[in-house]
DNA sequence: CTGTCAGCGTAC
DNA sequence: GACGTACGCTGACAGT
């Protein structure tokens, strides 16, 4: 049933571009390597991406081809290859038989001829064949089945591109190009005829033969008589272009089978060459999504009576590890939920427990929290802590989180169970949203259904050591027990107490807000003289550009761009009233949407909303908050910040919110030890103006709000990875002048820059970076051969140690808060974390105290070369806080 | 009716 | 193309 799917590479094209397009990369021993790491990058963007089923390669031989002898300026342009790519080719050659891909190469026939062979012998064997090269006679092959790809540009030629580039048909192609020529390959050519004139002519005749049989009836005169002219050119050019489709390849169409095997000779081979990321990446993809998979018969029991549970719990008690699977019918809600079915899985024997018939899921914890010397592993422990403080059981087991540690491991890979399945066991097995699609009214369905629970479970438990033991390999292990892990439980904590809301105050300001919408919608009504709904930017479209003619300033995608920076512009120009009633609109719009209208209906029965902090998320290792995001409640604009007035701490209680001051720009003082950085934050100057003062070379006293304004731009901007042409959109100043401020900043902050760089040129090396703390993220596209893939890569490199520095800052003082607060028996409660901001509730009389202990533990948490300072505020509510 | 994408906007 | 990390709403549109 599987498609099966043939990928024909034009190796040799593949070699040259390689060699052109990769700076130089040498070996230790001098011996240039970039065209063979080229090659590589391609060779895995090709499998990784299109997931072939076949591979072969096409390869020249030296000592050119039969068509040399039928023409002998055929491919004369071409000089010898380059010094430095001579020794490249045995590299190459070394690499392709260690990969174990067929190749293929006849003498006196070329590339093209092999790859004609191929696609025209083997089309019928094949539901999909992609042509890998550059060469445009090549396109001559390409119909319903056959594509195509230019891997440098990433993109595909079917039918319908190759007309669209061309001008002609696939099947013109090898007359077009007789017309045309080819510089590139000596290839003469009508002379007298170009690009244009080719595809006019075949666009009247759709051949060359029909063409000179009826030359006379040509409509364009000057392509005519240049046709008339040189019949011969275009005779001589077609027997050139025509490629040979008959060839003996030697091959069957099932030899080509083909999937990258990472052994360890192609491995040892790669560390040779040091091209570590490759070699990463070839074990990534291995693990990641393999064409065949095991598939272990799990034997599983189903359990829905008590008498069978409590044989399962009398088992668990020799046991020293169980992997527990909490199933909710409902995703992301297990604040109000229960798991309705577990899975469990010890070395012995593995469980599906229909949980809801026998007993609470609470009392299920509260079974397992008995078991003494019982290490539990879940895929989500926080969920597991929040049930057991929720009903106050004492759960000192040590858990263990598989998606944690997964994360960990690998950031910005997939973390849920199905994934780590496939990649530690090579197992396939059903993700929660597939099973949720399982309706559990046919037999059928439950039989599915129960079975990947069974399975879960059981590569669930087996895949903890694989997990521990990577942890330990790459010196991650730390990060997971000192850090994450809890984390995790005091995440649970803080869910669990969840904060107040004012459902009353959201009532008032819901009428106000609905008003202001009515009133500024009848508005816009009567200056457009048509009702439009303003929620939608194409309708904004329509109105500003078409129906007001007003100035387009930016496009997007689909349409023009109705974003605040081109409503802003549009409304200073003062043409029309409208701009500035949307921009009014859309603020109001989004507020009651994702605020207003919507936290109120968040909140249990005691008007307590909880948000959800998730820990395996964010790639940097920030926390992230959702349903609701608590982290992006409003506080820029009056109108938004007025919101905060609507989460109040308990009667008799306070808020405290202390929040890091300057945090990153500390992390990136400490880091690249800039002098001038150092030294500001060591007098506790302010940071912007003293940054405002060097960009501008004038004295601290002297600079502006402006300049002060400026500078914190270029400050933010700069750990961004910012451009130019970025800060000048921002600064809404010309792209030059921006620049100029970047120049002056990088020389009087010299550190900085050598900073930054060397961040990039590190992460290449490694194929990661890392945090103080020792979290790291790969970034596979550090070696991109694409410049805008790269530069991406080239700004998460620079960001992601100054951001997940910060985040191990404050997750590290949340841990040593927590301790502090729980060993002096105190009543106050950490309720949020906003990245660089903490909020507790604290009974009244505690707040003076525990205000000095928050604020010493967060200061001292990590020792860097300069201060670490925290603001802390007191309020009744969160808008009172700073 | 449901799922997905584009565009936009909120936070740090 | 151009600023890193998130979440989430609405409209538009494709597929059921």
């Amino acid at each position: 049933m599987s498609q099966k799917k043939l990928i024909v590479v034009d190796i040799s094209s593949f070699i040259f571009r390689a060699f052109y397009a990769v700076r130089p990369m040498h070996k230790p021993d001098g011996t240039p390597v970039n065209a063979a790491y080229g090659v590589m990058t391609m060779l895995m963007k090709l499998i990784n991406s299109y997931k072939p089923t076949h591979l072969v390669l096409a390869r020249d031989l030296p000592g050119g081809s039969f068509r040399n002898e039928k023409y002998e300026l055929y491919k004369a342009n071409r000089g010898e290859p380059p010094e430095e790519l001579v020794p490249q080719f045995s590299i190459i050659e070394t690499l392709i038989e260690k990969m174990q891909m067929p190749a293929i190469a006849i003498k006196n026939y070329e590339a093209d001829d092999i790859i004609g062979s191929v696609v025209t012998q083997f089309e019928k064997d094949f539901d999909e064949i992609y042509i890998a090269s550059g060469d445009k006679d090549l396109m001559q092959f390409v119909n319903d089945k056959v594509k195509m790809l230019d891997t440098m540009k990433d993109k595909i030629y079917g039918k319908k591109e190759v007309f669209e580039k061309m001008g002609v048909h696939p099947e013109q192609i090898v007359d077009y190009l007789s017309l045309l020529g080819d510089s590139s390959d000596n290839i003469p050519g009508v002379k007298g005829i170009g690009a244009k004139g080719a595809a006019t002519l075949l666009a009247q005749f759709p051949t060359l033969d029909e063409l000179i049989e009826n030359i006379d009836e040509i409509a364009n005169k000057r392509a005519r008589t240049a046709l008339e002219k040189d019949i011969e050119g275009a005779h001589i050019s077609k027997e050139l272009v025509q490629i040979v489709t008959n060839l003996d390849l030697g091959y069957k169409a099932e030899e080509l089978k083909f999937t990258l095997d990472p052994h360890d000779d192609f491995l040892e081979y790669l560390d040779e060459l040091n091209f570590k990321s490759i070699r990463n990446k070839i074990q990534n993809s291995n693990s990641g999504s393999s064409n065949s998979y095991n598939s272990v018969q799990v034997n599983y029991d189903v359990v829905k009576d008590e008498k069978k549970y409590n044989e399962i719990i009398s088992h668990l008690e020799g046991e020293d590890q169980v992997f527990i699977e909490s199933f909710y019918a409902k995703e992301q809600t297990y604040h109000d939920d229960m798991p309705f079915v577990l899975g469990i899985s010890s070395a012995e024997k593995t469980y599906v427990v229909y949980l809801n018939e026998i007993k609470p899921y609470a009392d299920f914890i509260r079974d397992l929290s008995d078991i003494e010397d019982i290490t539990i592993i879940t895929d989500n422990t926080k969920s597991f802590y929040y049930h057991a403080k929720k009903n106050d059981i004492d759960l000192d087991n040590e858990l263990f989180d598989l998606t944690q540690a997964h994360f960990i491991l690998d950031p910005d890979k997939k973390h849920d169970l199905a994934s780590i399945c496939m990649e530690t066991m090579n197992e396939f097995a059903l993700s929660k949203k597939e099973m949720l699609k399982e309706s559990l009214e046919a037999p059928e369905s439950v039989r599915k259904f129960e079975f990947a629970m069974a399975k879960r479970s059981y590569c669930g438990l087996r895949s903890y050591p694989w997990l521990l033991k990577e942890l330990a390999k790459k010196k991650l292990l730390n990060i997971y027990s000192e850090v994450d892990a809890p984390v995790n439980e005091i995440l649970a904590k803080m869910e669990v107490e969840g904060i107040h809301l004012d459902t009353n105050f959201y009532e008032k300001v819901k009428k106000e807000f609905e008003e202001q919408i009515n009133e500024i919608e009848t508005k816009v009504e009567e200056v457009a003289g048509e009702k439009i709904n303003l929620k939608s930017p194409k309708q904004v479209g329509a109105l500003l550009f078409e129906t007001l003619e007003l100035p387009v300033i930016k496009k997007t995608k689909t349409g023009y761009s109705t974003d605040a920076s081109v409503l802003e512009t549009l409304a200073d120009m003062d043409e029309s009233e409208i701009p500035a009633l949307i921009i009014k609109h859309r603020e109001i719009g989004k507020l009651l949407s994702t605020y207003v209208n919507t936290l109120p209906e968040l909140i249990d029965d005691n008007s307590v909303i909880r948000t959800h902090f998730n820990q395996a998320n964010a790639a940097t290792g920030r926390l992230s908050s959702d349903h609701p995001n608590l982290q992006n409640i409003p506080v820029k604009t009056e109108n938004g910040r007025m919101l905060r007035k609507g989460f109040v701490a308990k009667k008799g209680y306070q808020f405290i919110g202390a929040d890091y001051s300057q945090v990153e720009l500390r992390i990136l003082a400490h880091l690249s030890k800039d002098k001038v950085m150092v030294n500001a934050f060591n007098n506790d100057e302010d940071i912007h103006s003293q940054t405002a003062s060097q960009v501008f070379d004038i004295d601290f006293e002297d600079v502006t709000s402006e300049q002060r304004s400026y500078a914190k731009a270029i400050n933010f901007g700069l750990m961004y990875g910012q451009s130019s042409f970025g800060l000048s959109q921002m600064l809404k100043i010309s792209p030059k002048e921006a620049k100029e401020y970047i120049t002056q900043y990088f020389e009087r902050f010299s550190s900085v820059k050598v900073y930054l760089d060397s961040l990039k040129e590190e992460c290449e090396e490694n194929g990661y970076t890392s945090t103080i703390s020792g979290r790291k993220r790969v970034i596979k596209d550090i070696s991109s051969t694409n410049r805008q893939v790269k530069a991406m890569a080239e700004r998460m490199a620079i960001n992601t140690p100054i951001q997940g520095t910060a985040a191990d800052i404050i997750k590290m003082a949340m841990i040593d808060i927590d301790h502090k607060l729980t060993s002096n028996n105190l009543e106050t409660k950490m309720i949020l974390q906003v990245h660089d901001e903490l909020i507790f509730e604290a009974p009244d009389n505690e707040v003076e105290k525990v205000q000095s202990i928050i604020k010493e533990s967060m200061e001292s948490v990590m020792d860097l070369s300069i201060p670490l300072r925290v603001d802390v505020n007191v309020g009744n509510n969160w808008f009172e806080l700073k």
